[in-house]
DNA sequence: CCAGTATTGAATAATTTATTCCGCCTTGGC
DNA sequence: GCCAAGGCGGAATAAATTATTCAATACTGG
């Protein structure tokens, strides 16, 4: 940064090669990076120890020395952009989708925490911990959530049931008592399947933890501990997978909550022993 | 950024040498600037060839094309800090660990571009827009991968076939032809169901695309088309769920790139129809 | 106009990086 | 257990990049 700088003040009392020079390294600072002193001399039109003397003359050892000391200013100039500009408009088409994509994901999920009070997701922890049982649930893209957590909970020992058929799913309800936890997931917070078991867990004083999309929605009403993943992209292919990605990554909070809890750095240690025999031939 | 975690990642695969290298670099990433390969060769204990092969072998053009990256990571990275630590100075466990839980994730899904040549991408997404099945397999926490996937691919109207069954999902694939393709996840690359059924594709050349960690491993050996999720976070809870955000993020890119090219916003639109649907108490 | 100085580039030296080649060790097959 | 194959590491060497020297030229102030 402080080199850039440096060179443009210096312009006035330049020579007119170097000036060459100098222009050339402000315009294409992004580009230096692939320049050897010999390639730079020849886009500039001049001599390559000519390039190693402009070096030296602005305090530079030598021609690396100032290629490194400007891509570290390109470098720092571009991270402090990304930040706050928010976005760059053009790009190659894939290099485009995928920063957009993870522009859109990095904002959803830094809003967890501002939509999600503190207790809650500390209410939420400590159900968990103290439960029995967990019941999970969540249909269509929900289910990879409701599964994803399955498996995380059952890795640290808890027992978590889910099944993706909502019969099948109400049957493992009745096996609950008030020392188990549901924790029902959707995007709407109005699936019917999942409302069921809201009132069946009300009926027979389950705690019940709701995961749905920040809005006002009759599963989170129902719940005693509401928690909420951020929605409204307006591109409506990439939304659910950011609104399921953040109720993931919400999930995976809880986890590492819990993982604080219970010191439970034993069973993982089992269960990727586990895993390891799992991959031998 | 990436290019550390890059070289932490494959940590585990290298040779003495080359790891003593690594945790050179790693440890001192910030004095790398001043180092000449001879004098890093010096400083390790080897000799300086090793040290330029080491480059090649991580995919630099060479020692100065590593020293660079290995630059811009020390500034990025001490960059994004400034910011964060000028923002939170002290913070309560709960929002340390989001935060912590974030940034960690959002460079590793950087890094899906830097170690996935573009090419690969768009290999991958060719054969899956092309085929007229495809089966999808993960274990353990890749079955959430592939699940997801193949909602997603469902919902573009392509026949996904997946089961959590190693036995079953050998039966299903027993059904391709070689206008199918299988896309096969895992973190190791290693698990023996998967290889079996990447000899089974081979056999009957069945395109296979493979999805894992960022690491030579047999899976990905075997495949057509290499796909790659950075590894190696330092903490054991941390790192699985970082892998599966990598992995599944960069299926939901494939989703992405294929409804690019058919542009299914009617299926999508029904699709949702459907869904509001299923709502109705 | 001239002496003195600064600037430039060709040639060359020095340094740094990349490649080649060879010996060593491991691995897998017989 | 032995041999071939292949990977790994290092010494030597080649190639490249960078720095210096030196001579020619241009410019400045007197």
């Amino acid at each position: 940064m402080v080199c850039l700088l440096k060179i443009r003040g210096m312009l006035e009392q330049m020579s007119v090669i170097e000036r060459k020079l100098a222009d050339f390294i402000l315009d294409n600072a992004n580009l230096l990076r692939d320049y050897s002193s010999q390639q730079l001399a020849d886009a500039v039109g001049t001599s390559q120890s000519s390039v190693v003397k402009f070096c030296q003359k602005l305090g530079y050892k030598g021609y690396p020395d100032l290629k490194l000391a400007v891509s570290e200013a390109v470098i720092t100039a571009s991270t402090l952009n990304r930040d706050n500009q928010e976005q760059n408009p053009v790009q190659s088409g894939l290099v485009n989708l995928v920063e957009q994509l993870q522009f859109s994901l990095t904002s959803h999920l830094r809003g967890i925490l501002e939509i999600n009070e503190e207790k809650s997701l500390l209410d939420a922890a400590s159900h968990l911990s103290q439960a029995d049982k967990i019941l999970l649930a969540g249909y269509g893209t929900s289910a990879i959530v409701a599964h994803d957590m399955q498996f995380r909970l059952l890795q640290l020992g808890k027992l978590a049931l889910q099944h993706s058929d909502p019969a099948l799913t109400l049957q493992l309800a009745s096996t609950l008592s008030s020392n188990s936890v549901m924790l029902l997931v959707s995007e709407s917070g109005q699936n019917s399947d999942l409302l069921k078991l809201a009132r069946y867990a009300k009926n027979k004083n389950i705690p019940l933890i709701s995961l749905t999309s920040f809005k006002a929605n009759a599963l989170s009403m129902a719940a005693n501990t509401a928690l909420y993943a951020l929605s409204g992209d307006e591109n409506v292919r990439v939304n659910p997978i950011l609104v399921q990605l953040a109720q993931q990554h919400l999930c995976h909070i809880l986890y590492l909550m819990l993982c604080q809890r219970q010191n439970s750095d034993h069973q993982l240690e089992e269960s990727s022993k586990l895993l390891h025999i799992l991959e031998q031939p």
